[in-house]
DNA sequence: TTGATTCCTAACTATGTTTTTAAGATGATG
DNA sequence: CATCATCTTAAAAACATAGTTAGGAATCAA
């Protein structure tokens, strides 16, 4: 947020765009507009906003799909906007990770001070942490293009794979317990099989660490957990 | 947060009250009420909860300037409430401090929803900033990532170790006896069986002690048990 | 249907941790 | 200063946890 914070609006109805510009481009924010969800996701991923508006009734894209999309590596707020006032849709939303919902037609002072809360809050969280990528030593996550470097050339990890490695790498040098690890990607019927989590470790391994009988990056702690080394 | 988030409801009309008691304390919260801005006061400060539920409309003091007193001290999420959909008024509660403004009739899913949401942030806030750790002399924990330090290196303990160690830590300087020690981490079958203590404090201070002979951070006490020294 | 991919299962090996045992050191007490 | 209780230390035995590997079921797209 050099200066003054960036905004992606993503909402197709010219009309709305215009309003929405006027009232937002003014001295206080700078504004990115894009009409599809997969322009949206591109430009998420290049300009890095520091919030983003999303018209839930895109043509190309199912709403829900694409805050959802967003939310595996996003972590700006996303205040969402919508034509229709569903219970079901608003609680969708706010549930799969938006921090606002407004039903048009809404005000422009409101908007405008449930961005300044918005921003309020992103603010106090992380002060100018990067988050869309992780790297340490020669291992490096992009979470937008979901792509994994490490030992100098890219490598191929399955879908388990991928969110064991991103759990460990948004906590990275926090110890995750076993029963954490199963409850947050198998569920929590299979908190007790910790021998799933011992094969996929070894499989990340052999993917992801130079030698992976000396883990460098995935360190265990015996009877605990998992950890992924940091600094 | 211990364990279920407790929320504090400030609403002076019975019938909401009586509304909102069903729906919020179910199983996953714990609901505490005020019906005067004084109470309500009193009650946060006493109990601590982890959400604010506001209505803006009591009869004995201005919602505002109540908002604007609680945001003095209280870190936690406010959601406002309010009878009247007014765009001044709600421009003014959220640049006030407030999280969300809903205003009546709202649906018991939709406020349920934005908790969610409130909650989500304020987890996110304090388990980043607690980054807590331990430090006396050379000897260093951090709890986050069960990593202790001593004599200029980090050293591995076992399970049993860290645990021993954590529990003298937390209570550094006080004087912890062998029964309760054995209670704490074998449980109370176990609290005769002092030489199990006996053997891992050797082991530990073996690990974190410049000289095992002359411990200067594990202290005995005889015929008491250990403390950790503090200052 | 085939082939590729991913995930679970299970048996096996390796490694780490805790308990047991026992001998030597220290400190309190009369 | 002799004795007893308490503590320290070391090392082996018993136990628990973690890593490896490969085969096969399930899924999905060509």
């Amino acid at each position: 947020m050099a200066n003054k914070p960036l905004i992606l609006l993503i909402e197709d109805e010219l009309a709305i765009r215009r309003f929405l510009r006027l009232a937002l481009s003014s001295d206080s924010f700078r504004l990115e507009e894009a009409e599809t969800g997969r322009k949206a996701l591109l430009m998420a991923a290049q300009e890095k906003p520091d919030l983003v508006i999303l018209d839930l009734g895109l043509p190309d894209m199912d709403g829900q799909d694409l805050l959802r999309q967003f939310r595996e590596w996003l972590q700006v707020p996303i205040i969402v906007l919508s034509a229709r006032d569903q219970e079901k849709q608003k609680i969708d939303a706010l549930d799969g990770g938006a921090d606002d919902y407004l039903t048009k037609p809404f005000s422009t002072g409101e908007l405008l001070a449930r961005i300044r809360v918005a921003l309020r809050n992103a603010n106090r969280i992380s002060s100018g942490a990067d988050s869309s990528t992780f790297e340490q030593g020669d291992l490096k996550i992009d979470f937008a293009s979901r792509r994994v470097f490490a030992c100098e050339t890219e490598v191929h990890l399955t879908p388990l794979e991928y969110k064991i490695l991103t759990l460990l790498a948004r906590q990275s040098g926090r110890v995750l317990t076993h029963s954490f690890l199963l409850k947050e990607i198998w569920g929590h019927h299979n908190i007790q099989e910790t021998h799933y989590l011992r094969v996929h470790m070894a499989n990340l391994r052999r993917k992801i660490e130079r030698d992976s009988a000396q883990p460098k990056h995935i360190l265990t702690e015996q009877g605990i957990g998992y950890r992924l080394a940091s600094e």
